[in-house]
DNA sequence: ATCGCATTAAACAAGA
DNA sequence: CTCTTGTTTAATGCGA
């Protein structure tokens, strides 16, 4: 039925003053933004979606905004994730061991800095729903997937009242970073309920 | 004090 | 009718 990609803003979940300092708090290993992702922006969440495909491209320096060439738009967009295509930013701090492809340069984080099974993870629903999808084999999932993500890397999901969802969902919603994608009709579920949850896929 | 962002809650619609 | 997904609005808290 539908999918999501990502486009693109410019500051990051984590470069917010909330998250980011509070994140950065737990790991002062955090490298700054320096990714960059190249792409188009749908033109409304309530237009038809399209199938867009995006790039990441790497940029040569620092500095916290989108430098996508064909949107300056997206510049000043403030729900940019695209920096977090340097996965490295993210994924040292928590428990990805699927991951293999983490930058050699980054240093890990050490093990009392990392949240606690009972504590509320230090990242914000954007990353953690970027994380989830680059953890993902096809980078794109349901929302199921990405609650089941959630839940798996960070157990204070599983004990956490329902109300993170809604979170989760308003953050794909608002994020300009995810982009829904329209399944292929054949590939669309049969009939179960379970189909139509995995027919609704974000992805970066 | 103000601003921007993240979080949370809630309402509502649509589809299966 | 129920459940899930998706969108939108509003309130709140926090840091800069």
């Amino acid at each position: 039925m539908e999918k999501y990609t990502q486009a693109l803003p410019p500051h990051s979940p984590l470069h917010s003053p909330q998250n980011n300092s509070e994140a950065l708090s737990r790991s002062p290993s955090l490298p700054q933004p320096a990714a960059v992702l190249s792409a188009s922006l749908p033109s409304s969440p309530t237009t038809p979606y399209s199938y867009l495909h995006f790039t990441s491209t790497p940029r040569a320096s620092g500095g916290s905004h989108c430098l996508s060439p064909s949107t300056v738009s997206d510049q000043d967009d403030l729900t940019c994730l695209s920096w977090l295509h340097q996965r490295g930013n993210l994924l040292p701090l928590q428990p990805l061991p699927k991951i293999t492809t983490l930058p050699q340069t980054l240093d890990p984080i050490p093990v009392q800095q990392l949240p606690s099974s009972g504590a509320k993870p230090p990242y914000s629903f954007s990353s953690l729903i970027f994380m989830a999808i680059e953890d993902s084999a096809e980078k794109r999932l349901p929302v199921k997937g990405i609650y089941e993500w959630i839940v798996d890397n960070f157990p204070y999901y599983k004990e956490a009242p329902g109300g993170w969802r809604n979170s989760v969902r308003h953050n794909l919603s608002l994020s300009k970073s995810f982009q829904r994608i329209h399944r292929d009709k054949s590939q669309v579920r049969q009939t179960s309920s379970q189909n139509f949850l995995n027919s609704l896929v974000y992805a970066d």
